[in-house]
DNA sequence: AATAAAGGTTACCGATCTGTACACTTTATG
DNA sequence: CATAAAGTGTACAGATCGGTAACCTTTATT
């Protein structure tokens, strides 16, 4: 197995489709901004759909690898963890080219529930769903689970205004909410 | 004037742009669904873009006289209606051809901050905000901005975890949040 | 009844869409 | 070196895209 051509257009894709949307980005020019031949891409994925569903799986490899790590490295418990989640928000947000979340916007794109990357893109969310009810139980929190979507809920609605860019900071504001919505629940 | 068949091609649009996505829409399917000759539709409106924009006018009054109605239909107080606004997404996110915040979907398909589509989506945005500060101040919460902005963090988390559909009642988690949030500043 | 505005019908333009056919070249491996 | 896999370039098919032209019918107003 020589995965490397592959690879490189899932990479290439990913950037292309998170800059420029997935309907408006045509195959003509991922063959532009990704030099690689549309034959060649025909023959590793069958279809648009295929590729899209392809570059999604790595997203959410990337985007959860990078977000879980960045939350330890920015606290030590899984108490802090939870609220420094929001700082590596707004790291995010302040990156060049931020552009929202691909999941969001994929599924903005793909609506019906039905469809295979909207419920691709549900299926993300709900990974991060599980990781932060399993913190918020090692934090010892009397429902994590709910504790855990309230923080998504924060999480989702801080990534849509930072997009929409008629806020400040909407990672700071989703932070100090975090905090208060923290200490009410009982640990 | 008589701007009849103007706002219905406009009220007609809205539903199937809202159905089926911007880019996914096109003219033709638009005289398909709205019964319009597509001569009539660019004698109204010069381009695709222009009608979008009225459309997205159109929403902009509906759902903020709706939701502004609902609110005080729901709750006495000003305090009281910053909360019910969770209850009035609830009925709304349990609508049968729920699909998500038309905003939120149409700055997904324009990304650019500096397209006007995107910009009118983020003036909804602002007026939500204004309107929610108003209401924080007639409470007397002491920092009515920042409550105003973490509650429509809430509400937008709750819209697009709605619409991603891998929960339960995100509208009752972030109705929880905001109690919390609100008891949390002082008023 | 006359007139002008508005809407409808049909056909079309050039561009772009996803996807394919085919012949050619590079690359890796035996 | 031989062979097969992988990648490229070009051209194209068939459909659809946003938008227009020309001509006809309906409707409202005077």
């Amino acid at each position: 197995m020589r995965p490397t051509k592959r690879d490189e257009l899932v990479q290439k894709a990913l950037l292309v489709f998170y800059r420029n949307g997935f309907h408006a980005t045509g195959m003509d020019m991922l063959v532009a901004e990704t030099g690689i031949s549309k034959t060649s891409m025909y023959k590793h994925f069958r279809t648009k759909e295929d590729l899209i569903l392809a570059v999604l799986r790595l997203r959410d490899e990337h985007f959860r690898n990078w977000l879980y790590r960045r939350m330890e490295e920015l606290a030590d418990t899984a108490h802090q963890q939870l609220i420094a989640m929001f700082d590596a928000l707004e790291e995010w947000f302040g990156e060049p080219g931020y552009k929202g979340c691909m999941f969001i916007k994929a599924s903005s794109e793909y609506q019906d529930a039905s469809h295979p990357i909207h419920k691709q893109s549900a299926d993300h969310k709900r990974m991060l769903e599980s990781h932060f009810t399993n913190l918020a139980k090692q934090a010892g929190f009397e429902n994590p689970g709910a504790l855990a979507r309230q923080l998504l809920i924060l999480k989702e609605g801080a990534i849509v205004t930072a997009h929409l860019g008629h806020t400040d900071n909407p990672a700071q504001d989703a932070k100090a909410a975090a905090i208060q919505l923290v200490n009410s629940h009982s640990s």
